[in-house]
RNA sequence: GCGCCCGUAGCUCAACUGGAUAGAGCAACGGCCUUCUAAGCCGUAGGUUACAGGUUCGAGUCCUGUCGGGCGCGCCA
């Protein structure tokens, strides 16, 4: 439709290039909009405010010059200048009816575009660490990740879902060292679960299942553990406290805020350094196999708990990229040497820096500890650089918004690897910020005190999750209040637009069992749709493929969201209005064929977001 | 201190990327079920788009500053 009218207007302008009232050389820029308001038509172009200035006439001057090389088409019934310059176009009875025959003939393809006919896209989201069950912060991502693949795809993208999986590093020691303390306890080992473990109930279970399989094989004594315990007075960071000037404690204190807090921000330290010492005994007591054993069970036992909870939640990946096979198939290392090849790394207290201020970053960051081990970064390098050279047009990461500050120096690394850094497209989430009962509400994995995704799923069901979530655009705060949201899970709009969808189907069903055929709808005569309702329930059924298309240009899967509600309350007034059995024959016919094809398109939208379209609610 | 994001009706959020009179849902108030599902419909009320400047035919949207909120600034992941 839009198209149609691009082409006529374009005609236009040519001719009046030509006719020298425009600059030949001007290129111009013509935008059509669906107006607001009926006496402006169905669509309005300013066309004529953007061309004034090169072509120095007043815009309804150069409106009507326009309107007036304007090709006749049986498409336009009548053409308007309004307002400063606004060209409004008024299109035939004919143009809002043919959409009907188009919804027939698509069907579930309505509003999608041709198959893998755009560019092959993968889009990775979610990709929490494996220390625990997803909570609901994770399920913002889920839900904005998965929608926006799915509108990507609708959109005629050729889209993969990727769940890169962090089952490197020491989060991963410290939750299997914390499995390993409940295996213990489990043996009546009287020994305490250091306050910054993992805390969740999961983890006693792993311990337990563990004791089940294992029996004492992994067991030490309370005293054997205490005596390789770091002591306070081998500790770094509190010697380092105990060893400052009197002016190095007076500054820290003024940024710490109060001695206190400076103390305290010590004692952390101290707890974290005293929780390696103890990974690194437990690795050395129970040799590789054994922790591997801790280890692995926890990993497989999460991701596959993980993997299950999404899938639930409608969400399925095409691959789940280990970080650990990057060690293994070596793509660490030659990412490495490649970037010293290239003269970007450096070495610096016994460590390898990478220079990406020389990328606009704002300081050099460590790639390889002084202790040898590579960083996070060095992996989140490679795993770019091999995401990047599996081939595709563009790679979507689904970020939390607290990862901002890590986009520069991933850019940096692509560049520097030589690739191209507009390939990368990094979309943050920001936090659903938690209530209940008007108290925020934690949400650290360590502490165990997080209500999880399979809580809310349990709760309010996935689909009303996932619509909820959806609506929302990324990049916006979000309250979330748990107690709304299980509470009032009617008030979801997810119901308004099924009970739209339900409702039709019910009025198909009362026709069947009143024996009206309903088998010829498609060729009622549409034209007998005139009124206003109608026109409004046309005007959205038309608005489809532009809606599809636009969420999937800007990343916002919360358009359909908010298309569906106005196509939802469009048919609720229309329904409310017209009895549409009683209706006499030719009308009814004409009508059921409105309601079919808006029944189709409210389907078609639901699974674009990745909701159901019950036939009855 | 520096950087990123945000500030729209009492609350939760939209606003077709710079367009015409800023819209929905909750909450409030008044109506509509002998009818194809009332999980619905119709109506009333609610706004200096945080504030102050600027850019232009035109600004909630772009620029500058101020205020307020969230997040980030590790040889953590």
């Amino acid at each position: 439709m839009k198209d149609q009218l691009q082409s006529l207007f374009q005609q236009a302008i040519e001719q009046l290039k030509s006719d020298n009232v425009i600059p030949g050389d001007h290129q111009v820029r013509l935008m059509f909009e669906r107006t607001r308001q009926k006496d402006h038509g169905d669509f309005a172009t300013n066309v004529a405010m953007t061309l004034a200035k090169p072509a120095k006439r007043n815009p309804r001057e150069l409106a009507e010059l326009i309107v007036a090389a304007l090709p006749a088409d049986p498409l336009i019934v009548k053409v308007d200048i309004a307002g400063p310059g606004f060209i409004n176009v008024f299109l035939a009875q004919d143009a809002h009816h043919a959409v009907l025959n188009t919804i027939f003939s698509q069907k579930e393809r309505y509003g999608l575009a041709e198959p893998n006919s755009k560019q092959k896209i993968m889009v990775e989201f979610v990709s929490a660490n494996p220390t625990g069950p997803l909570h609901v912060g994770h399920g913002r991502g889920a839900a904005y990740g998965d929608a926006l693949a799915r509108v990507l795809a609708a959109a005629g993208n050729n889209v993969e879902r990727e769940y890169y999986v962090n089952d490197a590093g020491r989060q991963m020691d410290i939750l299997a060292v914390s499995v390993w303390i409940r295996y213990l306890q489990a043996n009546d080992v009287a020994i305490e679960l250091p306050g910054n473990c993992y805390k969740g109930d999961y983890v006693v279970e792993l311990g337990k299942q563990l004791f089940a399989q294992h029996g004492a094989q992994y067991l030490l004594s309370l005293e054997e553990i205490s005596a390789a315990d770091l002591k306070r007075e081998s500790s770094e960071a509190l010697n380092e406290l105990a060893n400052l000037s009197a002016d190095q404690l007076r500054e820290k204190e003024e940024i710490a805020g109060s001695h206190e807090k400076l103390v305290a921000s010590y004692e952390k330290k101290f707890l974290e350094e005293a929780l390696d010492t103890r990974i690194a005994f437990v690795k050395q007591t129970l040799g590789e196999d054994g922790f591997a054993v801790f280890f692995d069970l926890a990993l497989n036992t999460i991701v596959d708990d993980i993997r299950q909870d999404l899938s639930e939640f409608g969400v399925d990946y095409d691959t789940w990229f280990s970080e650990r096979s990057l060690f293994d198939d070596n793509k660490i290392q030659n990412a490495i040497e490649k970037l010293k090849t290239s003269g970007d790394i450096y070495e610096k207290g016994g460590a390898l820096w990478f220079k990406t201020t020389e990328y606009g970053d704002e300081k050099d960051r460590v790639v390889v500890r002084d202790n040898g081990q590579p960083t996070y970064f060095a992996s989140d390098i490679a795993y770019h650089y091999d995401k990047l050279e599996r081939g595709f047009d563009l790679a979507i990461n689904v970020w939390g918004s607290d990862h901002h500050g890590y986009i520069p120096r991933v850019k940096a690394a692509l560049q520097a690897l030589g690739l191209d850094q507009d390939k990368l497209k990094v979309l943050l989430v920001q936090f659903a910020v938690l209530y209940r009962g008007g108290e925020k509400v934690g949400m650290s994995t360590r502490s165990g005190e997080f209500v999880t995704l399979r809580e809310l799923r349990d709760e309010v069901g996935s689909d009303a999750a996932r619509f909820f979530y959806a609506q929302r655009k990324s990049e916006q705060h979000m309250d979330f209040d748990l107690d709304l949201a299980k509470s009032q899970s009617n008030d979801n709009p997810m119901y308004y637009v099924q009970y739209a969808h339900a409702r039709i189907c019910r009025v198909f069903k009362t026709a069947d069992e009143r024996t009206i055929d309903t088998s010829n709808i498609e060729q009622a005569d549409f034209s007998l749709l005139s009124r206003d309702h109608e026109a409004s329930l046309l005007t959205l059924l038309q608005r489809f493929p532009e809606v599809i298309d636009n969420a999937a240009a800007n990343y916002e899967p919360h358009q359909i969201t908010y298309y569906l509600r106005d196509l939802a309350t469009a048919f609720h007034s229309y329904y409310n209005a017209t009895k549409i059995l009683d209706a006499d024959v030719g009308e009814r016919d004409a009508m059921l064929a409105l309601c079919d094809s808006t029944r189709q398109v409210l389907k078609n939208g639901l699974t674009v977001i990745g909701v159901g379209a019950p036939e009855a609610m």
